[in-house]
DNA sequence: ATACTTACCGACCGTTCGGTCAGTTTATGA
DNA sequence: TCATAAACTGACCGAACGGTCGGTAAGTAT
């Protein structure tokens, strides 16, 4: 009995399969169009065991907020200092974190979902949490490049880091409603992407010698 | 009687109270969030009225949504060509539209949260049509910058359209979250945000005459 | 075998949802 | 003045919601 590969989710009943399925759900369609008795479906139990689980519904989407952000931080690690110029780290950072966003898309979606929603207290925190380490990864590593004569000095670190971030969600984001525009092309490779944009980033939209 | 500014909203009871109140609480909450209860109360008016005007909760939604793409597309007149090298062009308008995104705050949020629904059929293609007039207009202006020698050939105008509009819908979506970190100083002034962006497209992050 | 804990469930509760109905008030215009 | 249409409402409906109840099934340690 017992079999992993027999259900739906995973783990059939457990737990992990109320969390695996109201992830599912919540970045789907968000909080309120979720029920209680759809992830108790989707997780092939009832809805009286998610109560056993978790106190109520914003206790559940708590607990899956958490493991989405650790979840999504955890891989971050994985893009640690390697040699080469900032320009090059810079590049791999970026593409790195976009393949990050869209391996995890329902985290992302989750994260970015909370950001529209202004009034609800620990997602919002939790949100910033996760946002915060990617920020200041890039922002040392921008900082360094500049201490190093590799960068322009009068811009903001965190401005950079900030507009690399912007390029990477709203890719993200607005994928959907790109993919039925025929005149985006790069929609649909993320890593050609995100080297045009990191060339952009760095030379700059101007022809050279003009200025 | 029916003195305008007597009540909550503009016009007691109308058709257009009702769609004001439900772009503000759509906008705030999402949809499934928001009872036909409590549009008709902020509304001043009756639920069975709601229904009187409306055919049911989605065709109120699309009315809401029609009307929020028809007045932030209408602004974006005003930024027609003027005299002017097409960096300064560029810049002011993603200055233009960035105040444009803040200035109608509500109908901005119920446009980034369409994006994030995927299953709603009518929702996406007005967030499609109403992105695509900015789309096609900074992409020509990208294009003649091009021709007329200023910008590089080789960068995509459609990737560069995609990058400024980035820029400015991850700033009005991260305010919120990021006004509570210290260190980013640039999210309270958007003009200055916007130009420091441009700045960055334009000229490029690394050092000059360092390639 | 016994006792205790954890995992789980069918049936049900009070409440609120989107939506309807039958009827009243208000404006229009002949 | 009176008919006609539009604007509006209180009372109500079935369905679905979040959540609870009493109780069962299964593991575990003694």
């Amino acid at each position: 009995m017992q079999n992993p590969s027999d259900n739906k989710t995973n783990y059939s009943g457990g737990e992990q399969a109320i969390l695996e399925a109201a992830e599912i759900l919540f970045a789907q369609k968000g909080f309120d169009a979720v029920s209680m008795s759809s992830i108790a479906n989707l997780a092939n139990t009832s809805k009286p065991n998610i109560y056993h689980h978790f106190k109520n519904k914003n206790d559940l989407y708590l607990a899956v907020m958490k493991t989405a952000v650790r979840r999504s931080s955890a891989l971050l690690d994985t893009l640690e200092h390697a040699p080469g110029t900032f320009k090059q780290h810079l590049t791999e950072f970026a593409t790195g974190q976009l393949k990050n966003l869209l391996t995890h898309k329902r985290s992302t979606q989750l994260m970015l979902r909370e950001t529209l929603s202004e009034g609800s207290q620990y997602g919002q925190e939790i949100t910033q949490l996760a946002m915060g380490e990617v920020f200041s990864r890039l922002v040392a590593m921008v900082h360094q490049g500049q201490q190093e004569n590799e960068f322009r000095k009068d811009i903001d670190p965190m401005l950079a880091a900030f507009m690399i971030i912007s390029t990477n969600m709203f890719f993200f984001q607005a994928s959907p409603t790109m993919k039925n525009i025929p005149e985006v092309d790069f929609i649909d490779d993320a890593s050609a992407y995100s080297e045009s944009v990191m060339d952009i980033l760095l030379n700059g939209m101007l022809q050279k010698g003009d200025d």
